[in-house]
DNA sequence: GTCAGTGCAAAGCTTTTGCAGCGCG
DNA sequence: CGCGCTGCAAAAGCTTTGCACTGAC
């Protein structure tokens, strides 16, 4: 595995201070179950259901309504703070880390294990060919599928 | 706009001839819903949704119940004789080409259209990629996201 | 004749929306 | 003390499943 994604505390961290702080700036109040959201996406490396965003909290104690889950995940991904993932049924949600930190995904067509890598190359070659289309490219995901290692007969 | 997807008749002809052909060595019986689902698929250039595929039949007057579109589609996706997309609420689908002719997208985040690209250096950076990654990559997706020439202010 | 393929309707999941009440600023 | 935030419940997609029937082989 190339390019595994370190440091994860210390980003995530101030991803939630800037969260915090984008929400505030953005005219939003502050309440309990949003907070609770940003907390816990924080705290994650990886892609999160809104369903696993629920059951986390719950785990804590901190029982939030799936509503105000899909509406918090909802302001935060229009603030461009979380980064959506469609891959399969549901919807995955993870903190936008600053540019130059994106990573991608690798999802396993066993057992539907998402992972994550990076890969300056390949982002190299999506901005080269992101000036040569008639789009403004804004964003980009790359997925790739296959057996990941425990799965591979 | 590069590499912008030719030839589209004969690669999408010989398209159906194999996909019947796959399903029939299979084991799998022939039958008119099923067909018309693959007619309708050959003659598309990039992705539809099942509910598009269902429009497009009611619009030949080959009416088709909807379920028979979905049990379609996801047997043609098994076989690995359509690729499925997901990007937004409903899944697109469309014809998997012969290795070599991938193509993949760019959806406009103002106007929701999709449209489609290829660009060699990028397939050449996956491929790479793809041979250093732990998983056993059997294939991949890129999708861009930015505003179109139509809704660029 | 058998069993895959099909259509309809119902169920299942994910996500959104309406509304009443709470609480931040 | 107004309006945004929240929870609940209902509604709204998209997709799958159960079942009876038709038709391919």
């Amino acid at each position: 595995m190339i390019g595994i994604v370190g440091t994860r505390s210390r980003r995530h961290g101030e991803w939630a201070e800037h969260a915090t702080a984008e929400l505030r700036r953005a005219g939003h109040r502050s309440g309990g179950a949003r907070a609770a959201v940003i907390d816990l996406m924080a705290a994650q490396a990886c892609c999160l259901t809104a369903q696993e965003v629920f059951d986390g909290l719950r785990a804590e104690g901190r029982v939030v309504g799936i509503a105000s889950i899909y509406r918090a995940l909802d302001l935060l991904a229009r603030l461009g703070l979380v980064r959506r993932l469609d891959v399969g049924s549901a919807s995955g949600y993870e903190p936008a880390l600053p540019s130059g930190h994106h990573h991608h995904h690798v999802v396993c067509d066993r057992c539907g294990k998402v992972s994550s890598f990076e890969d300056p190359a390949l982002e190299d070659a999506i901005d080269r060919l992101s000036r040569r289309l008639a789009h403004t490219v804004a964003e980009h995901d790359v997925v790739l599928r296959g057996a990941c290692p425990d799965c591979r007969p």
